[in-house]
DNA sequence: AGATTGTTCTTCGTATACACTTCGTCTGGA
DNA sequence: TCCAGACGAAGTGTATACGAAGAACAATCT
């Protein structure tokens, strides 16, 4: 393990607690740490490998974020994402992203254009495949994408937390909706290729609110309880 | 539900951690560390007077924050707001709040209202007596309320992080805007009562595109350079 | 002068110690 | 049998010390 590190720690040292963070990010995103179960530091630490405090530091950031709660002297879980919070941030996300394809519609130059539809091409074409992983990458990229052209970094940051969270309990439900999203995708990409702000924005919320639906119906269904 | 643990457990023994990120972002936003400084561990851990390990954890929350920024192995520096950032943080709260006033409207009680109008009370109060300061804490109190009283979480927390850093913004530059904004939050109130989700919206709207002008005139003129 | 070499400051990570809380279990008494 | 309190284990909260490595700056050498 030792050697592992030493060699990501010459290239160009990311501190251990960026790494143990976007770990058990990644880990409680993918479900290895179902909502609910017990995050000890000592566990955490022995799991990657590292002592407790750069642990720690990751479980507050990881806390700010909304992933892990921690109750003092008692310890962290994983947080519960309750079907409530999730029609809460798709509120929220509807606001942001409608934001962000405003603001990308208006900023868009030709590279930026040129950038989203190669993702659409490329999804297309995963798509075709049945790759649904693959789609639901691209699904992601397009997403963050759009809001780097919106070119408001509170914005990107944000509404990037909320993607994730919202990917999380995607992951932890059943099914992607990723191809059937596909089209309103390309519309909303024209939409920020034509410039006008108001018609991307419109793009945007009908695309949340599709998304919004078909993830509520899945909560409905109990995620985790089948 | 919440509260009751917090009654039984431990009387209230917020960890050191907590406290020192609180002392640590009211010391940003009140100015006394001022953007750019550097913020050593050490000298921060003699300041609270803990040791160098909350220290560090609040460090990372307060970067998560936006707070400070910390360049690897060089240490935590004090975040330097741009006036661009301003703007942005504004387009974001711009859409946060319309929606939270929007909820409220939808979703506040009786006794919600009567609070709301206590503060606004309070604030005509203050304003009388120009005690400006309270005026603003009177401000912020009725933000954070009309948030609280939207019910959803997410954007509860998201948009209290934001006006956080409006306010330090604020106390950077010079003139507090509050008693001039008192008129705006009557209104806004009154269309939250009438429990008009649209009318409170576009309350919220043109509030915050008063205070948007106000406080990029207000950097215009250059924060810190005068 | 310009490049090289130390020196120092500080962060980063590890390890350890210990007080205190919480929780589960065990035991003794009604 | 059942309850209450004692007891111990587990785990967090905090402090402290130490070593390694990077960065900045001063001193030295060519």
């Amino acid at each position: 393990m030792a050697e592992d590190l030493r060699d990501k720690l010459g290239a160009q040292h990311l501190p251990l607690r960026d790494q143990v963070l976007a770990a058990l990010r990644t880990a409680i995103i993918n479900g290895d740490y179902p909502p609910g179960e017990r995050l000890t530091e000592d566990r955490l630490a022995e799991d990657f490998g590292v002592s407790r405090n750069p642990v720690r530091e990751a479980l507050r950031v990881a806390e700010a974020e909304g992933f892990v709660v921690i109750l003092p002297r008692r310890g962290a879980v994983v947080a519960s994402p309750s079907s409530g919070t999730i029609a809460d941030m798709f509120a929220v996300r509807e606001r942001l992203e409608a934001l962000a394809a405003r603001l990308a519609a208006e900023r868009a130059t030709a590279a930026d254009v040129a950038a989203l539809r190669a993702l659409l091409e490329q999804g297309r074409e995963a798509t075709e495949q049945q790759d649904l992983r693959r789609v639901a990458e691209l699904n992601t990229a397009l997403h963050l994408r759009i809001l780097q052209i919106s070119g408001n970094p509170w914005l990107s940051s944000i509404a990037k937390a909320l993607y994730l969270h919202v990917q999380w309990v995607f992951r932890l439900g059943a099914a992607e909706r990723a191809p059937h999203s596909w089209s309103e995708h390309i519309q909303l990409v024209d939409a920020i290729e034509s410039g006008d702000g108001e018609r991307a924005e419109q793009a945007a919320l009908s695309h949340l609110d599709a998304a919004s639906a078909a993830a509520y119906e899945n909560a409905e269904g109990g995620y985790g309880a089948h």
